[in-house]
DNA sequence: GCAGAAACCTAACACCCCTAGGCAGTGGTC
DNA sequence: GACCACTGCCTAGGGGTGTTAGGTTTCTGC
């Protein structure tokens, strides 16, 4: 009996490779046996089941995430941070779309078991949005708009809900002016009145 | 042999209260066969399989989003028909959450056969953007970060992205201040230059 | 009333998730 | 060096799902 050396961080990095090539949702134990040429039992060693597996793709994924926006953001403030956060952000996500989607997911606190990298991408958001000069609840309000709005650009772009038409990078940066003049003029609150 | 009456609409139908009800990705034919007391081998006579059931479900609720949305703007422009669009688009997602995700599937031109769907909800967003005085390519680029905002958050709201610290509503609507924000101080062409 | 279409069935295959229990190398202990 | 516990991987098997092929029963239009 040949044994190949699997580990749950190894079984967790292939997966994510091949979450990557072939998407997250067609991701299956059996494929990755086959990978490994491994019967599927083989993995209930290391692996709880198939979505610990994913769970572990995903918190592997946001803190590999999370260091390169880190890296790309560090000594930077203002539009050039925001930039430099923002395609990062997508640039992580369209390399990996697999692990990205699977950042995604929805995971239960006691399963998370204090990974880093959720809470220091938080850490990083807040500080480049204090820099526009935002305080609470303001802060709050413009992360969560800014994390839809980076979500959503790039889950339509990796769908191919943008037509052909107009270049998507073109589009990008565009939305990137855009949101910086956005936060420079966050509205002050109870400021509800129109035009 | 007790006929139940299938066709392919009532079945599109059915078939997106149960998405509704237990998540698109749980959304199975048997689930749905059981559903009408019959066979799942049954449904293949209505339904090409189960992505082509998926595709029916996404264009039938794509059209009545799209109503929604037409209803709720008529006569209205400016942050009136923001607001309106927003939250006609944000009610329907969180009340069909199964329909809101099989619309967001990518599906291939040749699958549409020329719904109406689609069309109408580019033709909406242009009308509105077009009230903020915008013009291609901006119209383009404006609409595509409407979208992905709009998809994002619901995506991230349904998805339990955010905590609870604070009210999600009352984000959706300092967001939808800034967005009307965004569209108003929208940055001319060639405006790259930063701060 | 009949022919053909339509609705629904059974049977069968492939793939997948997951559990239970077994065997064979590996490393530690005396 | 012999023994033993551990662990990596196995086989066997049950249950769910998607899909095709080909039958049988009911409905419908003439």
């Amino acid at each position: 009996m040949v044994r190949v050396g699997l580990t749950a961080a190894r079984l967790t990095e292939a997966a994510g490779e091949l979450a990557d090539e072939i998407g997250l949702d067609k991701l299956t134990l059996s494929a990755l046996a086959r990978r490994f040429g491994v019967k599927d039992a083989s993995l209930y060693s290391h692996v709880k089941n198939l979505r610990d597996l994913r769970v572990r793709i995903a918190l592997r994924a946001s803190e590999g995430m999370t260091d390169r926006i880190a890296t790309a953001v560090a000594g930077r403030a203002g539009k050039d941070a925001l930039v430099a956060f923002a395609d990062a952000y997508r640039g992580y996500a369209l390399e990996h779309p697999g692990r990205y989607a699977a950042t995604q997911m929805r995971i239960e606190p006691e399963e998370v078991a204090d990974s880093a990298g959720f809470r220091r991408s938080v850490e990083l958001t807040y500080g480049m949005l204090r820099a526009y000069g935002l305080t609470e609840p303001d802060l709050t309000d413009a992360g969560r708009l800014l994390r839809s709005t980076f979500h959503g650009y790039i889950h339509l772009e990796l769908s191919g809900g943008f037509g052909h038409s107009r270049d998507v990078q073109a589009s990008w940066s565009r939305s990137l002016d855009a949101l910086h003049v956005l936060l420079e003029n966050w509205p002050s609150r109870h400021d509800g009145n129109k035009r």
